[in-house]
DNA sequence: CCTTCTGGCATTTTT
DNA sequence: TGCCAGAAGG
């Protein structure tokens, strides 16, 4: 054994790195070296196992190409038989390979949601079913349940009593299968589902793989559903080189078929186990850890395991109560702004929230301070709507079979082929047993002259799109031929000739740029291939770690990262715990685990705050604090944390507003008292363009300009991206 | 084909 | 309240 791969780590992950042979349990708490275990790990395989059969499967491309590059860090090279891979893309590399049993060119089309929703709605209307009845955003979350939970329809019929709906609910399920296979697509759900499926039909060719990949270990276990754990046990199979990673109390995906029994079962599905705890946490501070073990302690059924620090004991917890969101937001841009002067920078601080919408007050908060910022975790460049157009013409092209996808842009950008002829186009389709691409250059098609001319010009683009794909043209040569030639650009140029346009354009060369960027990077660069790979990438990838940026996102974005300050908010019940998961199940666990994700993230400072009040579907609503910030001990908080924490002991009390039983923390009783004190300036105030003010309710602005004189004197306030006038002598406002 | 209006709806979202 | 999809109207 090599002293290098082992060397400063502590004793359980040594062990970790150490034991090759046999299935493998890794518990790993959060901040406990979890990738540096698995990279060395794998390494340890490669170089003194000497052997290159491994197969390393993580969730994300961010977490396979992180593991990837820390793994090429410590070995010569990494063979090429060693696959670290996402759970997709390792079924979408098996399932190209094996296109008999598909009945499928390798060719085919990955239907992302998009797509995938485009499809069911056509379904639901050649049915003559109601879309309000069935909606196709939530069909495709039960068709992708019933894939992750390798369930078909018939036993979905049976659960749900052969009700009528039910019953329908199948019929379009079985119409969207049939079609997707004529599109000769499959969606997210069927490349795990079907590669499960054709080991389970063809021994010999599990056997195949299970010899090509002697040892498998798989990250985020406790995130896998049935059909990843089902392709995990065939994958390892009776040689039983399993090696999981994972950590039972930072389960969050149950919503989207995680079972987080894989996890817990481990050891009695593989009774022979060797299980390895990581329980030293080198991230936090020992107030954070301590707060974060008490907090997850009050789950039930958690594998054993305790986490702890050497760290020091750190600053306090600091939680704050505040009247509304948008005083929670200003109170932490004050507190970002103050540490940004003190040296740090901005990358340090993140703001994490339960839901989306919260974070607009942030985001305001943050803009009216010119406080660089980014959202993570929203829009992705391949989910604009300019990208997937482009792409949708590849797919056609790649895949002339893909009538969703030729659907997408047939009238895009507009070309004369409108609803009524797309209609008449389908039905023609479907009737002759023919694609949508076939039908618009069949001779019969009943369509009225012009529209007939439309159809038959657009046919001729692919028919020529595609034969220079079949001469091996580059895939970059018929985009842009697809840019000029489609009418994009001129559509573009013509309508939106504001800066949307110019983005959109922007956006497409981008587009172009990446795929010659993917034709430098392989040997045989080809259209299938391109569209395959980015089929699965839709992470951004965060280039702007290096820039500096307060990072928002929601908890479930965050697990993962880590910060020197977090600020976890909207910390009230009914938010987090959200409402909706306490219907579940097992829904306050769930949210419990993520709120200990939250607090696991801190590496130094944390602050945790909620409002008295906040606004939901725009009325505004009296809060009590989350029950879960009394489960934080005490002794983790400062003097103002102790004086929230005795406020906070009764989280099912009645509201903080009728009781006045709450004490109300230190921070936020300046904010009040400053809220309070701000008088109308007068109208003789001092005031002038630029300067920056405080309202109530509209929180931080600044002057625009200024009008009138005497009791008319008023001052336009930009807030954010919202403007107000208001009259100087009745107005509240304070002068920052 | 584009704009405007209306009603329904409103966690979390690795691929 | 604010967004989005689908309908209606120009």
């Amino acid at each position: 054994m090599s002293v290098d791969l082992v060397q400063g780590l502590n004793d359980p992950q040594k062990a970790a790195v150490e034991r090759l042979e046999g299935p493998v349990l890794i518990l790993a708490g959060a901040g406990s070296g979890k990738t540096r275990v698995i990279t060395h790990r794998i390494a340890n395989l490669i170089l003194n196992k000497r052997t290159d059969s491994i197969c390393a499967l993580t969730f994300t491309n961010k977490a396979a190409a992180e593991m990837l590059e820390r793994v090429a860090k410590l070995v010569p090279s990494i063979p090429w038989n060693v696959q670290i891979k996402t759970f997709h893309s390792l079924c979408l590399y098996i399932l190209r390979r094996e296109t008999s049993y598909l009945g499928m060119p390798s060719g085919f089309t990955v239907y992302d949601s998009v797509l995938q929703e485009s499809l069911i709605k056509q379904v639901i209307k050649d049915l003559h079913e109601d879309p309000k009845q069935y909606k196709p955003s939530s069909l495709t979350g039960i068709f992708s349940s019933w894939k992750d939970g390798l369930s078909d329809s018939d036993s979905y019929i049976r659960k749900e009593n052969f009700s009528h709906r039910s019953q329908m609910i199948s019929n379009i399920y079985e119409e969207y299968e049939k079609r997707k296979k004529k599109n000769q697509a499959l969606d997210f759900g069927d490349l795990i589902q079907k590669t499960v499926e054709l080991f389970k039909e063809n021994p010999g060719v599990l056997k195949s793989y299970q010899d090509r990949w002697n040892y498998i270990m798989v990250d985020e276990y406790q995130d896998t559903n049935k059909a990843q754990y089902t392709l995990v046990r065939l994958l390892s199979g009776e040689r039983g080189n399993l090696c999981v990673v994972g950590d039972d109390d930072q389960s969050i995906y149950s919503w989207r078929g995680a079972d987080i029994s894989n996890i817990l079962n481990f050891e009695s599905d593989f009774p022979n186990a060797y299980v390895v705890k990581l329980e030293e946490n080198y991230r936090s501070t020992s107030r954070i850890i301590r707060a974060a073990s008490k907090v997850i302690a009050n789950n039930s059924g958690r594998k054993e395991k305790e986490l702890f620090t050497n760290n020091e004991l750190g600053e306090p917890i600091s939680v704050s109560q505040f009247e509304n969101e948008t005083e929670e937001a200003y109170d932490i841009v004050k507190k970002i702004r103050a540490g940004s002067s003190r040296g740090a920078d901005y990358k340090d601080f993140a703001i994490f929230y339960r839901t989306n919408a919260q974070s607009r007050y942030f985001e305001e908060g943050l803009r009216s301070s010119g406080i660089p910022y980014k959202i993570f975790g929203g829009f992705r460049f391949f989910d604009r709507a300019e990208i997937k157009d482009m792409i949708a013409y590849l797919n056609v092209i790649a895949n002339p079979m893909d009538s969703t996808s030729l659907l997408r842009i047939v009238n895009t950008p507009p070309r004369g082929i409108g609803e009524a002829s797309i209609e008449k186009i389908r039905t023609f389709s479907l009737d002759k047993g023919i694609s949508f691409l076939e039908a618009i250059g069949h001779p019969d098609l009943p369509l009225k002259k012009a529209s007939l001319g439309k159809a038959k010009e657009l046919y001729h683009l692919f028919e020529d799109l595609i034969d220079r794909k079949e001469k091996g043209e580059l895939p970059s040569k018929i985009a842009l031929e697809i840019v000029e030639r489609s009418g994009w650009v001129d559509y573009m140029e013509r309508n939106l000739h504001d800066e949307e346009a110019v983005s959109r354009v922007e956006n497409v060369r981008e587009f172009v740029n990446s795929i010659e960027e993917y034709e430098s990077r392989e040997d045989s660069p080809n259209l299938e291939e391109y569209l395959n790979q980015i089929s699965l990438l839709t992470s951004e990838e965060d280039s702007a770690q290096l820039t500096d940026y307060v990072h928002l996102m929601t908890v479930h974005n965050a697990k993962g990262l880590e910060f020197r300050t977090v600020f976890i908010t909207g910390l009230e019940e009914g938010t987090f715990p959200h409402f909706m998961s306490l219907e579940e199940p097992n829904g306050q666990e769930e949210e419990r685990r993520l709120f200990y994700v939250a607090l696991t993230r801190a590496r130094q400072k944390l602050y945790l705050s909620y409002s008295r009040t906040s606004r939901k579907f725009g009325k505004v609503e009296d809060r009590i604090p989350s029950r879960f910030l009394p489960e934080i001990p005490s002794e983790c908080f400062g003097e103002e944390g102790i004086l929230a924490q005795k406020g906070v002991r009764r989280p099912q009390g009645p509201p903080v507003a009728s009781s006045g039983a709450y004490k109300i923390p230190e921070t936020s009783r300046e904010t009040r008292e400053s809220e309070n004190s701000s008088k109308p300036l007068g109208e003789e105030a001092d005031i002038r363009e630029g300067d920056r003010v405080k309202h109530a309710q509209f929180g931080l602005g600044h002057v625009i300009s200024i009008q009138g004189t005497g009791k008319n004197r008023k001052v336009k306030i930009k807030f954010g991206s919202l403007e107000k006038n208001f009259f100087l002598a009745y107005t509240p406002l304070e002068k920052l």
